[in-house]
DNA sequence: TATAATTCAGAATTTTATTCTGAATTATCT
DNA sequence: AGATAATTCAGAATAAAATTCTGAATTATA
């Protein structure tokens, strides 16, 4: 399948990445197009995995989840083996996001939980259970400055 | 205000976080509740800045933002003068995430480009531009296994 | 250049969002 | 506890939006 994205289709990224629900009468409204034809190139982009999916970013304080952490596990085995890893990594809730990365260290972790005790226990139940971690480093976050994905920037 | 949620609320939440353009007639449905009441509630949940906004995820790939990675920033000076410095890194439409964490280290960022050659150069020519960095340390991401806020998680 | 495939506007239809009202529930104050 | 106020919600009515369909125009392909 084609994946080429033509300006059209950037803008309606642009016009959707912060604004998921934006209806799609008000999308042809900005793109001065029939909404048929928008609703045509929205799927389209849905089908193509463009779009992943539409996520309502939720106040982690209002649900309390008032500590973030990133923390990296250094794992023992290779490759193959730390799949397991990751995988079981990514099954615990508290795990929002986990990327293995270059250097020595093979994880990085991004952790969300109610408070720093919680941190803990995740830590010492949850990870302590998981095969062939080796080490980990936890890094705590005090103040998020940013946290908006933002992949579409169209220059004019 | 008050920011209590029941439990409708909560549902209503977890439905939402990965499935943000659900219909509210259907978000009704799964409730077993009228289209208005259930109106009313999403209606306060962004009020109330429980819902902060919706995000359409798009595939980083698709986008050509092939590389992600994260860069531990040290920064000269103490927190207040460090928050421009944070701004600085914010402002820059390749920062998809500041965070201010605890330790000798003081800003831990995430950015997308679409290589290795783009990062090199947001490092020489971006990064370079902002005061008070110290030094950096990056982090090259090879493989995300999970990425996906998932912050509501009711029990059964 | 012919043919096929894609894209899109406009109309018609189905579905949804939104507003309003009154009843029921819940909270507040004395 | 009991009265009052505030909140919550269902159901109806209406406005708006989503979706489907068709044929014309554009674009890609052979």
């Amino acid at each position: 399948m084609d994946i080429t994205l033509d300006n059209i289709d950037l803008q309606i990224l642009e016009l959707m990445q912060n604004n998921a629900r934006i209806s799609n009468a008000d999308l042809a409204r900005e793109l001065n197009m029939a909404a048929s034809a928008v609703l045509e190139r929205v799927k389209k982009l849905e089908q193509k995995k463009v779009i992943l999916r539409y996520n309502a970013a939720i106040s982690p304080q209002a649900v309390n989840q008032k500590l973030l952490a990133f923390i990296f596990i250094k794992s023992q085995e290779g490759f193959t083996c730390s799949t397991n890893t990751a995988d079981a990594l990514s099954a615990l809730p508290e795990v929002q996001e986990v990327h293995h990365i270059a250097g020595e260290d093979c994880f990085l972790v991004k952790v969300r939980t109610e408070d720093s005790a919680s941190l803990m226990a995740l830590m010492r139940n949850s990870l302590k259970q998981i095969p062939g971690i080796l080490s980990t480093k936890t890094t705590i976050v005090l103040e998020t400055v940013k946290e908006q994905q933002q992949l579409v920037i169209l220059k004019k």
